[in-house]
DNA sequence: GGAAAGTAGT
């Protein structure tokens, strides 16, 4: 058994020889039909809501329990409410029964301080009214929400002793729980004691083995589902998009083509973003006319997916045209075609999107500058960058996605500025290992080889572990600072000491330090033991080695690799012919 | 009055 008996009694549960009070509820029927009570479900504001509540105290039904639990119901949950005016309703209400006292839970899973959920439920009980399966589906989604596992096992008591695991609800809730907070053992032994298993329950165990990148263990549950969902599909090809294993996720999907089941909006939002990452142009075409057919084309969520799709295939054209027909456009519509631009090398056409943005009182968030600030840093366009830090500053300050401040440190420092650079990097409360390497690589392309040597000491000293992308940024301050020895010892370091196995840039950033120093026979050396072949960086930096150090012969050997490699790259015949002219 | 999947970037 995983629960000690001592967690489930620290929480009070009283016997039920207390009842609800009954009601003096008119029959049903006249109260659901009341018009106070339709007017209810069109309210769009709480200003509606106040209007319909003074209705409802006019007519005399808040003397009714289905009244008072409908006006609480709308506070509490529906996106136009106000949990703390639902509160209010409730302390006004004499005996509040279970519904009512569900709905508040209910609201307050909901909200941004879901723990409060569980402090109500020890206050519904303090008060004698017994929980019921309606409860506990509520409650236990709160403890999901903020990782709460010991009252969530404290909770799984109650159930037990109430008897409530046999309901569905509950017991996928139990699942769903346990999944989220990362105690997939715990899930699969609710799941697997039960004689009550339906494909919702399945497809929340199938949903905690992705969270985990158990893609095995998933399809293992998934094909034991006996009569499969559209949702469980979905899961399952979600899954494996989400694992990078976007050729799987199309296969899934036509499977499930073949199985005659429908697929949903859900399904073509997940099928376009496996399209878009693994550049299937032609399904993800198909999906277009699968949206076009049923009308959907003003629906942003599947519209925007296809605009992400159609820019990261490179159809960067068909995916404008799709944009400029949208009558309505949410940030994230702005941000795929930004990104899209961005991600294409087309910076231009991004930065001349972010201005549209700006003059058509869009408001940018994040993503749109993740998006925009590298077509910044390569375009060097410094007085937007500022622009965009100062507008950060202004309206993100609390902001804590280091990215966006890692984002401005690499802006700074490509457009030259790197003063700045350092000043954002020294104002960063918490920094990552990203911006660590931004900073470092900044200093490095700035010429600043042992500050940025420091800094790495420093780095280590504060606990981070540096990755293949820091060695980059400290072998190139070697490389700029032509510290042959030190180079030696960090590209030796970084395979022993942190088992990071050399890739193609930090070849070249050492095949560059040593043909500087015109250490040729230690550049082939290690030229040869590479796994991979050298790309024209690597060739090239050779020739411009052999330009300096005037070695005419090898640099035509070199220059050949290069011309076969990069015909196009007039650079390289300029290279050979100053080598020539020396 | 209720449970499972589901957009943009790092």
């Amino acid at each position: 058994m995983v629960f000690s008996s001592s967690s489930l009694l620290s929480l009070p549960i009283l016997p039920s020889t207390f009842h609800v009070l009954p009601t003096s509820d008119p029959p049903y029927k006249l109260l659901q039909t009341h018009p106070s009570l339709t007017l209810l479900s069109k309210c769009k504001s709480m200003q509606n809501l106040k209007q319909v509540h003074a209705h409802i105290i006019k007519s005399g039904l808040h003397n009714t329990h289905f009244a008072l639990s409908k006006l609480v119901e709308f506070c509490a949950v529906s996106p136009f409410g106000d949990l703390s005016y639902a509160l209010l309703v409730f302390q006004s209400i004499e005996n509040p029964n279970q519904i009512i006292w569900n709905t508040i839970i209910r609201g307050f899973s909901l909200s941004s301080k879901p723990i409060q959920a569980v402090e109500f439920y020890v206050l519904m009980l303090l008060s004698g009214v017994e929980p019921n399966s309606y409860t506990f589906p509520f409650l236990l989604k709160s403890c999901a929400k903020f990782a709460a596992s010991h009252e969530g096992k404290q909770i799984h008591g109650h159930v037990l002793k109430l008897g409530l695991d046999s309901d569905a609800f509950v017991h996928t809730s139990l699942i769903n729980m346990y999944a989220q907070n990362g105690e997939l053992d715990n899930a699969r032994l609710v799941f697997d004691k039960s004689s009550f298993r339906d494909v919702v329950s399945f497809t929340a165990l199938i949903t905690g083995y992705v969270s985990r990148g158990c893609m095995d263990d998933a399809r293992h549950l998934f094909d034991e589902i006996p009569v499969r969902d559209v949702v469980s599909w979905n899961a399952m090809i979600s899954g494996y998009a989400q694992s990078g294993r976007f050729e799987e996720a199309l296969a899934l999907f036509s499977e499930m083509r073949k199985a005659n089941v429908s697929p949903n909006e859900s399904t073509m939002v997940v099928v376009l973003s496996a399209c878009a990452q693994s550049g299937s142009l032609e399904l993800g075409k198909w999906v277009g006319s699968w949206i076009e057919n049923r009308g959907l084309g003003s629906n942003l969520r599947l519209v925007n997916g296809l605009i992400d799709m159609y820019a990261k295939c490179g159809a960067l054209d068909t995916a404008r045209g799709l944009f400029d027909g949208l009558q309505q456009r949410d940030v994230i519509s702005w941000n795929v075609m930004i990104g899209g631009y961005t991600h294409k090398s087309h910076y231009k056409e991004a930065l001349a999107l972010f201005r549209l943005m700006l003059r058509s009182n869009a408001d940018p968030n994040d993503v749109t500058f993740l998006g925009i600030l590298p077509a910044c840093s390569h375009l060097g366009a410094l007085d937007l960058g500022k622009w965009i830090h100062a507008y950060i500053d202004k309206n993100f300050q609390s902001f804590t996605n280091t990215s966006l401040w890692t984002s401005l440190i690499d802006m700074y420092a490509k457009c030259g500025n790197i003063e700045a650079a350092k000043q954002v990097f020294n104002g960063m409360e918490a920094k990552s290992l990203a911006s660590w390497n931004a900073m470092i690589s900044g200093l490095a392309m700035h010429g600043h080889a042992h500050t940025a040597l420091e800094l790495f000491s420093k780095m280590a000293d504060e606990g981070f572990k540096p990755d293949e992308i820091t060695f980059v940024g400290v072998l190139s301050a070697c490389n700029h600072g032509g510290l042959v020895d030190l180079g030696r010892q960090y590209f030796s370091s970084m395979i022993t000491d942190y088992h990071i196995s050399a890739q193609l840039q930090h070849y070249g950033c050492m095949i560059d330090l040593l043909g500087r120093a015109g250490l040729f026979n230690e550049a082939e050396a290690l030229m040869n033991s590479m796994e991979m072949k050298p790309d024209g960086a690597v060739w090239g930096s050779l020739l411009g080695a052999c330009r300096i150090h005037r070695r005419v012969e090898l640099g035509e050997l070199v220059a050949k690799h290069l011309f076969e490699l990069e015909p196009e790259n007039a650079g390289a015949y300029v290279l050979l012919s100053n080598i020539y002219a020396g």
